[in-house]
RNA sequence: GCGGACGUCGCAUAGCCUGGUAUCGCGCCGGAUUUGAAAUCCGGUGGUAAUUUACCGCGGGAGUUCAAAUCUCUCCGUCCGCGCCA
């Protein structure tokens, strides 16, 4: 949510914002009239009530002198100016409830950097790493080389929870959990704090850090406790902070996070979503910041630089891609991907998202920090390090061997207690 | 799950019984003093607005009342004890 003085003083920001974005102004200018209406009628009424307090102020003298004469007369004239701050008061809250209304729909302001474009076709390659991996055979695609060696029992999934779960098993899980150690490991060298998040939030802690859509597409409800199964550790990671005033000494807040993450990726359909591609649950090792709005763009080049050195250390082809403004969705003002080569496949697929969101979800939380004019909203910052269901996707297909084996990346080999390659398993 | 206590500005706390202007302290910010720091002194430190002022605000919601931090109901949360439990 873009704090309401953008609206009041800035318009033209936004209104620049919209055009680069190619989207009608109607959602401003709704925003500006309905504030302007809300804030005479909150003034209106504050009057009002001034002018009921300052009446009110004689009853208490008339109650104690015993003049119930003046009493009286006071009464009624409070009894009357009530009335009317009742109906201002409602029509008040109803235009301020509209006005929020539009104004969480109105995405962030984009950084300048952001290239224009209108989907994905529109993103711009930012930086290639990695040599790109050569085969003397056919490489498999992920979905083959699971199948073959038995590392993923997807119909055994599909009959105690249902399509897109899966069973890990063998070789592939303890790499699954040696890459959760690793990343945890290497960005916790960096300075960040390793937290384990709650996996469930509450409907008012979610609302402040995700589009309301999303409610419907992507999270679990669970019953009967009305909480919600997190979509990833930013959520709780970001809302950990909400509606409180934090001193500027403690910022940056730097935390790596794991933990489950649950999507329902309703519409999600296809081919290409075979396999562990695209699933219900998966394990995310997160890096999030909170900081004054002055280092923000310092620290999301930070983030990006600590996934680039950490996907380098794993060994990996990708390219970095700087999301342009119609892939960008509402929330960040910038956004960098990684996409990883998939040599089955032929594609470079999305592996990493790296966001800086500024402002927009700390206004919503109420997120501040003080300054010697008043308190003023923090910056939050949220990048991927590692998805674990991704990653090893990535490093089958570029690491495998033509006997359907798959080498153990460097980094990886003393937390698989010394494992070279995986094994299949047996059943 | 049962019983009890409690929820007040960043933290901590008074006010609640007996309804009528949000208390003291710490921390933080600014200023004075100082070579610098500490100590000391002064001022500020919830939100909104049309900002010398006004209105709102004591976990959320509702009610009683001319008037609610204060009384009533309800929901949420925290702590303590008991029970259950990886």
């Amino acid at each position: 949510m873009l704090d309401i003085r953008m609206f009041r003083d800035h318009a033209d920001v936004i209104r620049a914002d919209y055009d680069k974005r190619g989207i009608p102004h109607d959602s401003i200018d709704a925003v500006i009239s309905l504030d302007e209406a809300w804030r005479k009628s909150q003034y209106d009424a504050d009057q009002l009530r001034r002018k009921r307090n300052e009446a009110a102020r004689g009853i208490a003298a008339a109650k104690k002198a015993g003049d119930e004469e003046a009493f009286a007369l006071i009464k009624s004239e409070v009894d009357s100016i009530a009335s009317e701050i009742e109906k201002l008061g409602v029509k008040a809250e109803q235009l301020q409830t509209e006005r929020d209304a539009i104004r969480m729909s109105v995405p962030n302001i984009l950084h300048e950097s952001v290239p224009a474009g209108n989907d994905e076709e529109g993103n711009t390659q930012h930086s290639m790493h990695g040599m790109k991996p050569e085969f003397s055979f056919d490489p498999r695609t992920h979905n083959e080389l699971i199948e073959m060696n038995k590392w993923v029992d997807l119909p055994r999934a599909a009959k105690v929870a249902g399509s897109r779960f899966y069973f890990l098993k063998g070789d592939l899980a303890r790499l699954d959990l040696a890459l959760q150690q690793y990343a945890v490991d290497f960005i916790n060298s960096k300075g960040y704090t390793f937290v384990q998040p709650p996996a469930m939030m509450n409907r008012h802690a979610y609302e402040g850090v995700t589009d309301l859509g999303d409610f419907e597409s992507v999270m679990y409800n669970v019953q009967p406790d009305g909480l919600y199964t997190i979509a990833t550790s930013e959520h709780p990671l970001t809302a950990m902070f909400m509606d409180e005033v934090i001193e500027p000494s403690l910022l940056p807040i730097k935390m790596v996070g794991v933990s489950p993450c649950f999507r329902r990726e309703v519409g999600a359909h296809g081919q290409g979503d075979k396999g562990i591609w695209r699933v219900h649950q998966f394990t995310k090792i997160e890096q999030i910041i909170i900081s004054h709005p002055d280092d923000s763009w310092d620290f999301h080049e930070e983030l990006l630089t600590n996934c680039v050195e950490l996907w380098n250390n794993l060994g990996l082809h990708y390219e970095v891609v700087n999301i342009c403004t119609g892939d960008m969705g509402t929330v960040a003002a910038k956004k960098y991907d990684l996409e990883a080569w998939l040599p089955g496949r032929g594609e470079y697929k999305e592996v990493v998202s790296c966001s800086n969101c500024t402002d927009y979800q700390a206004n919503r939380l109420r997120m501040r920090y003080r300054t010697p004019d008043g308190n003023s909203a923090v910056h939050t910052l949220n990048s991927t390090a590692v998805a674990t269901s991704r990653a090893l996707v990535a490093i089958m297909e570029q690491y495998q061997l033509e006997d359907g084996r798959v080498q153990v990346p460097e980094c990886l080999i003393s937390r698989m207690n010394g494992k070279t390659h995986l094994e299949p398993c047996e059943w």
